[in-house]
DNA sequence: TTTTCTTACGCAACCGATTGCGTAAAATAT
DNA sequence: ATATTTTACGCAATCGGTTGCGTAAGAAAA
């Protein structure tokens, strides 16, 4: 009886097996390479044969498995992304904006998310690397500090290319905003409509965005004469919890700021959320301005403003680029793209 | 010099190649197959050799080729996620439940997006059959009404999970919340707050969310005497467009309603926008409520009510289903597990 | 009619890892 | 000392397409 029980396994596991080049060529009496070339209309194959071989594969329901295709031939026909995390709204825009111009290019993306985090981010591009990826698109992990792990890219030649996030020295291509000017032009915002004591919330400052935007927020304080306060400057990672606790601490300032200028907008409605909690209003005693999303301001207006960052936008200009390295392998690509906000 | 160049560019294409099981074999004169089964820490081989190996492979900076592995042992470590489309909060963080539990379990996911296009949908099963993935989560596409490309993956035996979006009746396992329950308390809501006069947002009615949600609306009004007028139930794709236009189309009746509940946040959204460019308060002129999206309304409230849907918790149950019938292919898989919302 | 091209296809190696089976050598049992 | 088992590894086929090279048959040229 046992034998006969794992025989029934056996036979459950036993998946229907796939129609194969091969089935077809014994089907049709021609070798799998006639087979193999027909279904991509190489030349050297007669027409009626490549009609008849396209034929019976659709009647035998072939699906060509592209594990085996990519292996031969060295290319995955997919893009890999590399993101920090892919619930916001930011990130699915540039997805989005990715795959748009990917898929129409015959392209599948393969995503994952290092949830800010160095070390996953690594396992993440070797995992990329290992899967042969055909090229790659990255927006760096807010704990990254050292890219030996994309130089393996580089000497393979796969294309590499940078959003948002992007690393300071390495030769790459790179799509980004002026975020000085956008955090500049916030700031000001903010103080044209009379505030006079406002707080930033910054993340890691190795991380050109969050410093530019920094930079951006300080100039426009100096610009208009406003003394600039490091206790009114808080850093972290500007995640939910985060925004809570940076938004607390300024409370317990002698001084709290009338405004808040934060570098991403999770930490901003945190912020906002935390104001509603303790009755503070929103904006006359607290004015808060975002950065990122777009959507989220066009609703919740005016009590958040925050920069329009053109991420669509900026993920088909990604694949795009992506797309174009790959057809010129002797492009130098080391171009960066700065994108308009607002 | 024709010659010359193309030998430049030969040599520009040349990429590094990649270390391989072979090239580790070779080096330390062993078998390929033995690297392979030490690296796989397999039994039959010693401590030293495996311990050896591992050595050399890191320092030869080895990196397995995961096409081959996936194509000779059937299985690609890859879970294929079918989406309508990724921007959407309830979609990405339903994604990010499912990396959440795949990722610790060694699994990648492979995403596709199908704008909720049929032809889309079935297309994009079919590259994810041809990319063998292990396993497939499904929302479906708004527009899908035949469901026969998921056969394939049911006759391979390939663990399939319906999230959301199900279909009717194919026997396989689905994550949903009570999309009736969710929208009755959602109208009744309204009704409380005094509206007479409640519109609604519908979807496709062959999708099941949709339909439940309208049957729910309607229980609702029937439940407080309120009648139920079909000019007041507009059915689209609930995009940000067909929000603008279905509200506009309400207030050009002789008698706008007074509140909306929209079948999602998207619709609802440009409703409110709609509203607030024409002056139109609200809620006190109108009241809307959405569907899906908590994040929005913890920010916005009282402006707009939300429905709380667990996308996260979703995608980790999703995630654990699939990974389970992977475990046990005898399983019979036809679970519809029902998510509490708010 | 003979020679030279084309056309249309087949052979077989290959991509890189996995795995069933076989087998020396060492370890243990008899 | 001989027989048996265990340990540790190698051989070679395999997964399913892809592709360089070779060639028979028919077409065109000489």
């Amino acid at each position: 009886m046992k034998l006969a029980r794992s025989e029934i396994y056996k036979y459950m596991k036993q998946q229907a097996k796939s129609v194969t080049i091969y089935d077809i060529a014994r089907k049709m009496k021609v070798s799998p390479a006639t087979v193999s070339r027909a279904l991509k209309d190489h030349y050297s194959i007669s027409k009626e044969t490549t009609r008849a071989v396209k034929k019976t594969a659709r009647s035998m329901g072939y699906l060509p498995n592209t594990l085996a295709s990519s292996l031969r031939s060295n290319k995955s026909h997919t893009i890999g992304i590399l993101i920090s995390r892919i619930n916001r709204p930011f990130m699915s825009s540039l997805i989005s904006g990715i795959e748009e111009v990917a898929n129409r290019e015959g392209y599948n993306i393969f995503i994952s998310q290092s949830f800010d985090s160095a070390s996953k981010e690594v396992s993440n591009a070797e995992a990329m690397f290992s899967s042969r990826v055909d090229g790659l698109i990255v927006s760096l992990a807010m704990e990254t500090i050292d890219f030996k792990h994309f130089e393996l890219f580089k000497d393979k030649h796969i294309p590499l290319v940078f959003v948002d996030r992007v690393p300071p020295e390495m030769e790459a291509n790179k799509i980004v905003i002026d975020n000085f000017n956008a955090a500049y032009k916030a700031t000001e915002h903010l103080i044209k409509q009379g505030c006079k004591s406002i707080a930033h919330f910054g993340g890691a400052q190795h991380r050109n965005v969050y410093k530019q935007r920094k930079e951006g927020y300080e100039a426009a304080l100096q610009k208009y004469q406003l003394s600039i306060d490091e206790k009114l400057i808080l850093y972290s990672n500007l995640g939910e919890e985060e925004g809570f606790t940076m938004t607390e601490q300024l409370f317990q300032l002698p001084q709290s700021p009338d405004a808040i200028f934060s570098a991403n907008d999770t930490a901003a409605v945190s912020a906002i959320r935390f104001a509603r909690d303790k009755g503070i209003k929103v904006p006359q005693e607290l004015a808060v301005v975002g950065f990122n999303d777009d959507y989220l301001a066009s609703i919740i207006s005016p009590s958040l403003t925050t920069i329009a960052h053109p991420a669509f936008e900026m993920g088909k200009i990604a694949a795009r680029q992506l797309l174009e390295q790959k057809e010129n392998v002797d492009l130098v690509a080391s171009k960066t793209t700065v994108l308009k906000t607002e």
